[in-house]
DNA sequence: GACGCGTGGAG
DNA sequence: TCTCCAAGCGT
């Protein structure tokens, strides 16, 4: 299983400028970070334009908040950006600017979890860890348990079997990493698996049942979007990245009817920090609002 | 453990 | 059109 997946990975890999041999670790956890939700093809761009801005923690600590959000652009998620600029600033704060490459310092840094520290130490320092994201779940899920799609939040159990799959040898186990996430990418899709190119589909329990449909009771439907606090905020956070002075809340008014849930999206905006209000100059104005500095 | 958190492309 | 989904994290 583990051999078949790294042969196929040898010679199906994409090129990713986050895999070239002259990367750095701190992109790789850059690239993790963007791609925590977002797709490859968004990422690619931004993180090209990103590490030419910012090629090193210390770079990213000094920045401007705001060019920061503005680099991000529409990854999505923008909090994680502010994170990012944390995490860099931890970097330099504890780790003398040098990405840490063991796990429990890497899970201590901001946006840092359970997957990305793993991620981070197999592809940048190329050690031995448990790389355990949605594409190795679904893997999992469809070769060893016969299942369409992996439960919606991560079992123990899982985490026991694919911590037994791993290989020992810290190189083996970076590429087993690397390899299985990428099966899972571009051909045991969550949609419409590719499984006549599959490596191991002669060994794939799910293949061998006939493919049954998912049997997770209540898996968790996606949220309504229409009119939701998230696309009121995206709202907001797009006319601020693209407005070239702070703007008056008359225009923030203008992106959303209902002044209720606009102010509550201001207001959380603020909170976390993604947003700064500058108070009017006189009792007669009203106050304008900016990126961060 | 469940929720909230952006965005845009594909089927 | 609408639904689903894309290398999760923090609370």
């Amino acid at each position: 299983m583990v051999e078949r997946v790294v042969a196929w990975f040898e010679e199906s890999a994409r090129d990713l400028p986050w895999r070239a041999a002259d990367r750095s670790p701190w992109g790789v956890l850059v690239s993790e970070v963007m791609l925590q939700q977002t797709p490859v093809v968004r990422v690619e761009p931004a993180w090209r334009a990103w590490m030419a801005a910012w090629p090193t923690p210390a770079d990213l600590a000094a920045a401007s908040t705001a060019d920061v959000l503005r680099a991000w652009d529409r990854l999505g998620y923008p909090r994680r950006a502010l994170r990012l600029q944390e995490c860099a600033r931890a970097i330099v704060a504890r780790h003398g600017g040098r990405v840490p490459d063991d796990e429990e310092a890497l899970l201590a840094l901001p946006g840092i979890g359970a997957y990305t520290a793993a991620a981070v130490r197999a592809f940048a320092f190329g050690r031995r860890s448990v790389v355990l994201d949605t594409n190795v779940r679904r893997v999992l899920a469809r070769v060893v348990a016969g299942a369409a799609l992996p439960a919606p939040s991560l079992t123990a159990g899982e985490v026991r079997d694919a911590a037994a799959l791993v290989p020992a040898d810290d190189v083996a186990a970076a590429r087993w990493a690397a390899a299985s996430m990428e099966l899972g990418a571009l051909v045991c899709t969550a949609r419409s698996p590719r499984c006549e190119v599959c490596p191991v589909a002669s060994s794939c329990a799910w293949l061998a049942r006939g493919r049954p449909a998912d049997d997770h009771p209540g898996r968790r439907r996606t949220q309504a979007w229409a009119g939701t606090d998230r696309q009121v905020r995206g709202r907001i956070m797009a006319l601020l990245r693209d407005a070239l002075h702070p703007v008056p809340l008359h225009a923030v008014d203008a992106v959303w009817p209902d002044a209720a849930q606009r102010t509550r999206c201001l207001e959380s905006l603020e909170a976390d920090g993604l947003v700064t209000r500058v108070p009017p100059a006189s009792i007669d104005d009203e106050p304008t609002f900016t990126l961060p500095a």
